[in-house]
Parts: structure tokens; C-alpha cells; sequence
DNA sequence: CTTAACTACGAAAACGCTTTCGCAAATCTC
DNA sequence: GAGATTTGCGAAAGCGTTTTCGTAGTTAAG
């Protein structure tokens, strides 16, 4: 019925539980003949020992949270993907939180992850603006509590943690330049994303790329987009503002839906307007035409938090120093720009 | 540094620590002034009980297991999200496992989680042919030590427990009768997923609704693909073989390529050729023509699933009778099949 | 034959918590 | 003021393990 315990087969063998224990772990003290039995016994019987009494005994859960913004997104499932296979590889088991775009629910999150579920956090947070502070000073109270964490993606700057993020800015000037390399001088930038962090680096990129060729950085030339906001009537002032033969786009399917937008309006895709997303899902690459996107290799991301975290965690006495590791991007060139000569 | 405990709350204060167990719970055995120096401290010193040592005590861990076979597929990732959703709700976390379609890591995985980590389990199996007697002894054990667990999706039949599954059957009756209903005689199947038993009950309504209109079954128009398979080359075959001017395909990625494949090839989507996919991801609503997709509702799939499952946990006395939830697709159409008229 | 060394096992502590029970001291009852 | 009741807290058990230490009984050494 439930389940086998040691205890359960000292009583059966009318030994004691220690002795059990040290059968089943093939320890010298216990003789050959009385070991195998209880081995027989075990093995026929399925014994499986309990984790949650191994745990907290030796104050470790060999299990590590994940928790992310939101498990719809493509390129969080990619770093769960990647968490998960080197986490796998170690041992170690993952326990997924999606918040969902929400503060509150992440920090409800934390709040139970601190009570000794996991052994270290791997954490891309959806704080922005004054909820940094409330965050820091939680983050802060799980690091004196000896949680092991790890930022990604988007991370906070002020926490003393591991930190693997990928590289927008260089990401933001490749796009860029890719642009202005293929005959596309006016380049707007449309961003589904502008409360992260995130976004501004990207455009810090792409601000880099045009002051390389001494051309003017234009405010007007970035639009912010999010749920509320009709991307159709943004682009419609964008497009009549100025002319523009190109546009950077910070997510998927913002992208495409951009694209759509562009080309129904007449414009030929990329010879009037050429695109480039963000962010390679599964989107991009049968979309017609098919889209350029930057990629930000996900799985690697997450191979890499996994990697990080899981080193910290197995050897707690090293105060070796905090690192921050830079993932590159890659420009996946496709269809929605044009061929660089 | 560490974890606080009642222990050290307790050599503080000079008390036992079951008078401080009873005081953060508020118990009137402790005196209020007590009381609330305690609770005071225990806020100040940010105490959070251990959970671990809560679960081992009163053999509840409130946390449920979800096994599926792909985090990369998106129909997995849309329970993914109804479960979480779901058991938030009630005060569960979850703890994710993707056994990448493989029978080993899914063995493994069920292994671990045998050990105490997990209240119940929601599963979808990767088994298939002969690997179903080793999995209904597995889970056999896990249902004699007392887990619970719901099964949804890839099922198998003969394992005591509740069930979540798709209506296919229906939903491969659905769309093909949609074919037959607009003009589209010759509808052919497209299967990227020949071994699961879940192709075969699709299958099975498509050939009720040939039946029904009394149009033979030929078997040469299931065209059975997997990644050794050349996409192009099997469509080939079938294209010459007979006019074809409907394909359902069994999920979404394969849908696109053959969309893009029969357009490649000049045929005109929908005129020449219709087309339904199944598994209503992102894909299908951005592609060009947009896919006429089955939606499986895998949200839904997965707070059903969560539901069932809790609500078993909870009352572990009631011997209520296993239960098979069944449900229904939807047919969204869109520009990949002719209007209904 | 005495002492030392093994052999084979049991007892108990520890992990952090909750809960039951017991028991003083203080308060109340008549 | 004696007995009854209440108040406030501590001791201990228990959840399922592992591990350290102790100790019988047996064997080996001198």
C-alpha cells in the first residue's frame, strides 16, 4: 500500500534500522549472509529510501528552481530546455515556476522557494523600474540564507550574484549594421519590450552601428509597442514620418506581425523594407518570406546557468568571486533581408 | 549566514522549541507577551519554516510531478502552462520533467520521483509497442506505494488510474469531414507520429467520415513520416500516385513544411490543395496562407489534469472510481482550406 | 590462559518541525 | 485555606534517513 520504509524491514528481519541501512549500503559491519537477504528483500519489495529524510539530513535537495517570466515565450523554454539537460547530466532535478509577467506572483515564487526546496535558483526576473529595490533586498535575504542563485537574461545589476546574460548591445549593433551594410540607411526600431532593460541595450547597439556612419540618432525612429498599444496605428506614423527602408524588431512575434502589417500596406519584403527579428523560434524560419533573426541561443544560456549554478553548489567553502558570462548572439540570415554583397 | 531555525529562535529566547513552534502558530498556550517578542524576532530574522521537514512529517510534500515526453513541443508546453496554472491555485508547485521522447529517461525519471519528492503525477507516456509491459509494471508500483497519478495525451489504457485525453477520434472525423464538406474529394493523411496510438485514432475518425460518404479507404493516402524520412520525397510519391486536393496533417511543424512543400510544387493553397494541421501552436496563425489548425486545447488538457489530480490527493479515503476525461477539439478556420459555404 | 583484535550488530543522535502530554505555578471556587 | 481549575511552558515522540559510537561475542595472538 504505502511505502516501504527501513524501518518496515528491520521489523521484518527483527533487526535494527541502522543495520538495514547499512545492508542495503554494503557496508563491512554487516555479514554477507544477512546482507544479501535484506537485499533480496529490498529489491523484491521495491524499497526506494525517501528523499525528503535524506535532505534534510544533509541540508541538500539535489534539485534546482527555475523560474521564469513566462513558459509561452520560446526563448525561455529553449534555457529550460538547456537547464534541464545539464541538470539532468549532474544529477540534479529542476523544479519550473512561470510568473507569468507578474511581480507579485514572483515574488510570491521566491517567497516559497526559500523554505528549502532547492538548493539554488536559476532566475530571469520581471522587476523593473522601483520594484528593483524590493527585489534586491529579497534576492538578498535568499543569498544570506545560503541559497545558491544565478540572474539571467534579465538580470539585476546590484545583486551580488552569478549573472549569464546575452549580449544585446553587440546584438542590437549586428542587426544594425547588417541594415546599413545592405543598402538600408533608415532604420527604425520597433519595441515590444521597452519596460526591460534589455531593450535599451539593444538600442545602445544600434545607436553604436549608426555612429560609426555618422548617422544622426533619430528618438523618433523607435517605437514602443506593448499589448495596449495598436502596433498598426504605431507603424502607420512611423512609416509616414519618414521613409524607411528597414526595422528591427525586439521580439518574435512582433516581428511577424510587423512584417504582415508592412507588406500589406505594399511594401515589398525586404526590397522596400527590410526586417529583422529577435529572438529565433520556430516562427521566423517558415514565415514567408522567411525571417532574419538574431538568435540568442537559449539552450546554451541555460546549459550555461545550469553549469554555473550547479559548480557553486558543490563547492560552497571556494568564496571563489562572482562572475558574469556573456552569451553572443548569432544573425540567422534569411529572407526578410537583403543578400549582403 | 545559514537557514534560521526553531532551534536557534528558541536558544535566543531561552525556550523550548516547541514553545516557539506554538507561538509563530499562535497558539493560546503561549503567553501574548511571548508571543509577539517571538513573532517579532522570527520577522525581523525573516524565518521561513523548512518544508522538508513539514513534508516528512505529515507525508505530504505539495508538490506534483509533471512528466512529458518534448518541452519543446508547444501542445506540451500549453499544459504545461494549465497545470501550473491550476495548481498555483491550490497551493501546489510543480516540478517539471521532459523526457525527450526517450523510454530510458522517461524510466529514470519516473524512478526519481518514486523517491517522496511528489504528491501525484501527471504524465504523458513516451511507450509504445512492447514497452507498455514494463511501464504498467512501473507504474504499477507507483500506484501501490501510493501515488497518485493522472495519465493524459500518449495514455496507456491499462493502468488503474484517472485519464485526461484528447477527443482524436473526433477531431480526425472533424477535419475531414470539413474537407469533404468543401469540395475536397481526396483527402490524404500526412503522419509524422506513425508509432503513437493517438495518429491511430485520428486516423480511425477519418476513415468514419469517408465511411459515412461512402468513399473508399485507400491506404496509400497515409503517408507515414519520421525524421529518417524525407518529407519531400514521400509527398512525391503520394502527389503522383493519385490528385490529391486535401492533406491533414498529424501536427504543426510537419503541416507548415508540407504547406510549403505543395507550394513549392505550384499548387495553390487551398485551391489545388487544402490543408489541416493539427496542434494549434504559434506557427500556424502567422504562416502565409494561415493554417485551418485542430486545437487540442492543451491549456485546458493540463487544469484538468491538475484538477483531477488534487482533488484526489486530498481525499486519498474516498475509493472513487478512475476516471477517463475526454476532450473535445476545436476547429479553427482559417486560409489553408476552403470557406464552408 | 589472558589480552588484544575482530566481527556483527544495536543504540542513539541528528536534520527541522508539529503535536500530544505532563506538570508546575498561578488563579479561582466555596 | 483546601481543592479545583486555568495558564504557560517544557519534554518527548515521531517523520525516514545516515552515521558515529558502543559493545557483546568470537577469534587470534602471545
Amino acid at each position: 500500500m504505502s511505502k516501504l520504509t527501513l524501518k518496515q524491514i528491520a521489523a521484518h528481519f527483527g533487526v535494527a534500522v541502522s543495520t538495514v541501512s547499512k545492508a542495503l549500503h554494503d557496508s563491512y559491519e554487516i555479514s554477507e549472509s544477512l546482507k544479501s537477504q535484506i537485499k533480496a528483500y529490498a529489491i523484491e519489495h521495491n524499497y526506494r529510501p525517501n528523499r525528503l529524510a535524506i535532505s534534510l539530513l544533509n541540508k541538500n535537495t539535489k534539485t534546482i528552481g527555475v523560474v521564469i517570466p513566462n513558459i509561452l515565450n520560446y526563448f525561455f523554454v529553449q534555457v529550460l530546455f538547456g537547464v534541464e539537460k545539464e541538470a539532468n547530466k549532474k544529477g540534479y532535478s529542476i523544479i519550473t515556476c512561470s510568473t507569468n509577467e507578474s511581480f507579485e506572483k514572483e515574488e510570491q515564487t521566491l517567497e516559497f522557494l526559500r523554505s528549502g526546496a532547492v538548493d539554488g535558483l536559476i532566475l530571469s526576473t520581471v522587476a523593473k523600474g522601483g520594484q528593483y529595490k524590493v527585489h534586491q533586498k529579497l534576492l538578498g535575504q535568499l543569498l544570506e540564507d545560503g541559497m545558491q542563485l544565478v540572474l539571467f537574461d534579465r538580470v539585476i545589476e546590484d545583486v551580488a550574484c552569478d549573472k549569464v546574460v546575452v549580449d544585446d548591445v553587440e546584438a542590437g549593433y549586428k542587426a544594425t549594421k547588417y541594415f546599413l551594410d545592405t543598402q538600408c540607411q533608415s532604420v527604425a526600431v520597433v519595441n515590444p519590450i521597452p519596460e526591460s532593460n534589455i531593450s535599451q541595450l539593444r538600442i545602445e547597439g544600434y545607436k553604436k552601428a549608426l555612429a560609426e556612419r555618422d548617422i544622426l540618432f533619430d528618438p523618433k525612429l523607435i517605437v514602443d509597442v506593448d499589448k495596449q498599444t495598436d502596433i498598426d496605428l504605431s507603424l502607420s506614423f512611423l512609416l509616414n514620418y519618414k521613409t524607411i527602408t528597414a526595422i528591427m524588431v525586439l521580439d518574435e512575434i512582433t516581428a511577424v506581425q510587423v512584417m504582415q502589417i508592412v507588406r500589406t500596406r505594399g511594401y515589398h519584403v525586404p526590397n522596400d523594407i527590410a526586417i529583422i527579428g529577435f529572438t529565433n523560434g520556430q516562427l521566423s524560419k517558415y514565415v514567408t518570406p522567411s525571417m532574419t533573426m538574431i538568435s540568442q541561443h537559449g539552450s546554451y544560456v541555460g546549459e550555461t546557468a545550469a553549469k554555473v549554478l550547479i559548480d557553486r553548489i558543490e563547492r560552497k567553502d571556494g568564496k571563489m568571486p562572482f562572475k558574469t558570462k556573456i552569451i553572443k548572439t548569432s544573425l540567422l540570415v534569411r529572407e526578410s533581408t537583403k543578400p549582403r554583397l
